[in-house]
DNA sequence: TATGAATGAGCGTTCATTCAT
DNA sequence: TATGAATGAACGCTCATTCAT
């Protein structure tokens, strides 16, 4: 009974999640139960009340760290890197690496928005506003330099990342295609989509102010129990 | 309650069929209950099922017709294009134009396929295949052609059609560009994106296949013009 | 439009008796949807409260005309027929030869008393209770003249109806056996059991009042709608 | 509500079997419903699917137990007794006692094997007949020995097993005849039916199987002892 | 830390019944 | 006579959540 040092119960909480990520990738977090996570890590649904708050939490919880990771990640990627182009190829093979290899995480992250809480989705939805804050920059800086013609940089910013996180709705790995020959391809067109043909592609208004952007939220919800607190 | 002068079965059913796609939208297949929906249309929901067999069934009908009147409306626009880079110019419009103004059912064609069953999934993945079809017709006779430097018309196709559905995640009319306007931003990223740097360039060089393509010239080549304007 | 003489209205409402004792003795009355059996006789369901009050009303119509027909018909055939041997022999053979011919009626009077409302159940209780005085009757006449040895008339009254109703939970037409020789076993058994082994059979008490005899009812029961009036 | 001091799952699996026995008695499986059941028992609905997979299971488990132990103790009571006759008066003692001991099982067992879905009502059927192959295995020794008079033991075992079972529709403990009194009487009818008038008796006349058996003289044979008091 | 019994609300669905047309 | 749209109630069942042990 004398429980191991650093006790399992840390171990059951990351094995919790682990089996989270995986039946929301699965079922969508509405269609999930916690009577089958619970199975799924050989619980009593009961019992995972010691690991989270509630359903709704360890929603928030997975797509908040992912979103702080990726974030995290993409701008060590970048760090030390200052010409345009090579950031925005470093930029398209991180996303597209990182898309590949975490596919549940940003499968979730993208599709179970609508699933969070206004609180929690006005959290993840600053985080990815950063996150797509980096890929605008870049865009910005070539195309002050005048390396990148791009008359709208966050009209470009939701195209281009709309491109590149597409991959993990078809990329299995072990296809025909390599990892290194996917980020090939990607990044080419966007490269050469935003390098453009040269200088007879017409401009539009350089600075563009904030477009509508809002997600179909859910809204209160009658959810199914008063949640406590 | 007295039934409305006029009012009539076929009316109810396409109230219904409109909250239902409006339900859908905003709160996913899942979370949306019949409740809900017959309060939307002011019955009780046990009469819903005389519209309906059930509620998967109500998804299956909205997500199949609408990729029938995508589909449908994609190949009248691109009859008579025969030129690629023109078909592509096309589609690309079509696509784009369609996504901004039936935001709510392509957001659903494209959410909820997961909620349909395997039967129903099978029919609506075949649709949407026929409908990549089209694309990627386009950019293998353009390949063909030598219009288009294009290695992977499949990947590419997956690639062009995740960047131009991703509008209908942020868009909302009466937003700052117009609706041709932003047709003209994307269309430019895909041209541009498939007819690359120029015809000297080496797509996807098969000994370093990551970052296979360095070269950040830019030949002038085809204006970016306002497809099916 | 113009209507057949005698209407055809009394069709329709003899299609539906007909229809109601085939799928109440198919699936049983509970079982049985007011929807099914308008399907089975080309109506709306809406449509046949123009043919019964509510579907209790049509179970007892069914019942209680099934119950007074066999009466009638039983009286009829133990008419002129004095000799208490013979009696119960032509008792016994007029309720095989029902019972194998009219099985559904029957199966449907012996298992869905259980479904009717008190006030019904009364009715088709009292039938059933002169139906079995007439085998009671011949039974305390037979013992009365010393050709049978019957000590408690009532439960042996009980007794062989049980065994002669039996037949129709197994008897299906064109079996090995004909009615003829049906009747002939059954019969036998019913006579040898009652005029019994002789004088040595020991007697029980000769006048038997009352015995405890209960239908367990389906009380007042949450019916789905309020039946008017 | 706090539990009760020492109340478990066990105590409340088997109040709900009972409630179940109960309600199933007295309205019938179908109009029972499972809100009824588990005011019954002091729960909630949803509750009771702790101790059963769904209604249908419910019902299968009552029909299915009881018919395992109707089964078995027929076989216990029958072992050791090998005489025709001692064994046919062993199995209708036992047969009516059971019945007026557990008559809401027998009822239920009766009436609800059409409410069983295909698979489970063909298990319940199986061991009916094994029951059934009890009696006639009685009769067809009686037969072979030529103690009974049965040309036909299967028609005779279902007319013998219809009549005892019988008892239990009108039989309500504290009538005016004992328990003995009734297996007395019953048993007679049946040990008359199938010892028959006399060896000398004609049995089923292959001409004329109508009527076959006039001969109404009786000669003494065997009392009627009480079987197994 | 975990169990397991239980809750209370809500779900999708079916039903008998009504009634304007 | 019949339709067909609609009701209102209930059904079997699942769920997130609670809590004594």
């Amino acid at each position: 009974m004398a429980r191991t040092i650093g006790s399992n119960g840390a171990r059951t909480a990351e094995a919790i999640r682990q089996a989270g990520v995986k039946l929301i990738y699965k079922h969508g977090y509405e269609a999930m139960s916690l009577r089958q996570l619970a199975a799924e890590v050989g619980l009593q649904s009961g019992s995972l009340y010691k690991y989270f708050e509630n359903k709704q939490n360890l929603l928030f919880d997975i797509v908040r760290d992912h979103m702080e990771d990726l974030l995290g990640k993409a701008e060590a990627d970048l760090e030390g890197v200052s010409d345009p182009l090579a950031r925005l190829k470093a930029f398209a093979a991180f996303h597209l690496r990182y898309h590949m290899t975490r596919m549940a995480h940003v499968f979730i992250a993208n599709m179970e928005i609508r699933s969070l809480e206004d609180e929690h989705r006005a959290v993840v939805v600053a985080l990815r506003r950063r996150y797509e804050g980096l890929l605008e920059g870049i865009l910005r800086q070539g195309a002050d330099e005048g390396v990148f013609q791009v008359a709208e940089p966050k009209v470009a910013t939701y195209a281009i990342i709309s491109m590149l996180t597409g991959i993990c709705m078809w990329y299995r790995p072990g296809g025909r295609l390599s990892q290194d020959e996917l980020v090939a391809i990607y990044t080419g067109l966007v490269v050469d989509g935003v390098t453009g043909p040269g200088p007879l592609a017409p401009r539009l208004a350089p600075e563009a102010p904030e477009l509508a952007r809002e997600i179909p939220a859910a809204p209160p919800r009658k959810s199914r129990t008063k949640a406590r607190a």
